[in-house]
DNA sequence: ATCGGGATTGCCT
DNA sequence: GGCAATCCCGATG
């Protein structure tokens, strides 16, 4: 137990730069944090990942509960215009099932303008605004109206271009962000990566600015991995509040709230845990943080 | 036409 | 840990 601890902190994304030019532990090309640095482009191109590592429009064929603990251990690519190449794993997701959920924007089938993304096809954007000065991506699945929230990246590529987008709004002159305050919550990953309200609506699985991919360098994920917590910010919604629709990367720096409840409860060899619908156990083909 | 609330964040004490 | 910021969307009349 102990080891386990010491491994996860140890890869701790806010661990200080390495030297520039090299590459980091994941094999991901690090930048310099010079903003001179920030212009060129090139230094944002990654010959690592290969046109293969893309995600296509099977994977999203999951149900709810199952695409969300599916999208652990994925990275999210973001093409910007100039060719730079943003990426993130995939820490933290929250299931919103529609229909009975209530919790859900698609509860009881409601369907309006805005939600409309969460009835198109499995791997479809749902970007939506919130408390009108921010934005939260979601990703349709398979069930009537249900779609993944993406809480929360860690940063692998292009960490001083998000740090630039993300200092848009900060006070000026406060201090840095650290790389793993970069995309710890659901509307910092949607300006640390640039995605705009206009991606609402849009393939994950075919869009020339923004996919997912495998990640080569890890092991597949364990289940003992995943904690199962409450989801967040929905306390209004009575029972469906305490559903344990919130899925994370046990003991990994970039979630931005920890459970410590419901780690206990989620223990490897815990078996006692209650995941409502029976599309919970069907993940396929998962991909971990490295451990090493 | 108006009104109330929200799947959040950052700064303050 | 409290609370303001800030505005779009959907519901209601």
């Amino acid at each position: 137990m102990a080891g386990r601890k010491r491994k996860l902190l140890a890869l701790a994304a806010g661990a200080a730069p390495e030297k520039a030019a090299n590459k980091n532990k994941h094999g991901v090309f690090d930048l310099m944090e010079s903003p001179a640095e920030l212009k060129k482009p090139a230094d944002c191109e990654s010959h690592y990942f290969t046109k293969k590592d893309r995600l296509g429009e099977d994977f999203f064929q999951q149900p709810c509960l199952s695409l969300s603990k599916a999208f652990l251990g994925k990275i999210l690519v973001r093409r910007c215009a100039d060719g730079t190449e943003l990426r993130g794993r995939i820490v933290e997701t929250e299931a919103y099932l529609g229909g009975e959920d209530k919790a859900s924007h698609s509860a009881g089938g409601k369907r309006t303008e805005r939600n409309t993304a969460m009835f198109m096809q499995p791997g479809t954007i749902y970007v939506y605004p919130i408390y009108g000065i921010y934005f939260c991506m979601n990703v349709s699945s398979e069930g009537e109206g249900a779609a993944v929230l993406l809480r929360s990246l860690e940063p692998l590529q292009g960490q001083p271009i998000m740090r630039q987008l993300r200092a848009a709004r900060r006070k000026e002159g406060s201090r840095q962000l650290k790389d793993k305050e970069l995309c710890n919550g659901p509307s910092k990953l949607c300006q640390a990566l640039d995605i705009p309200r206009c991606f609402d609506r849009r393939d994950l699985a075919t869009d020339p600015e923004v996919w997912l991919e495998r990640d080569p360098s890890t092991n597949p994920t364990d289940p003992n991995d995943i904690v199962s917590a409450p989801r967040i910010g929905i306390e209004s919604h009575g029972e469906w509040a305490r559903k344990p629709w919130r899925f994370y990367l046990r003991g990994h720096p970039c979630v931005s709230v920890v459970n410590k409840e419901a780690e206990k409860q989620s223990l490897p060899g815990n078996v006692k845990n209650d995941l409502g619908p029976s599309d919970v156990q069907s993940d396929t083909g998962q991909h971990n943080v490295k451990r090493t």
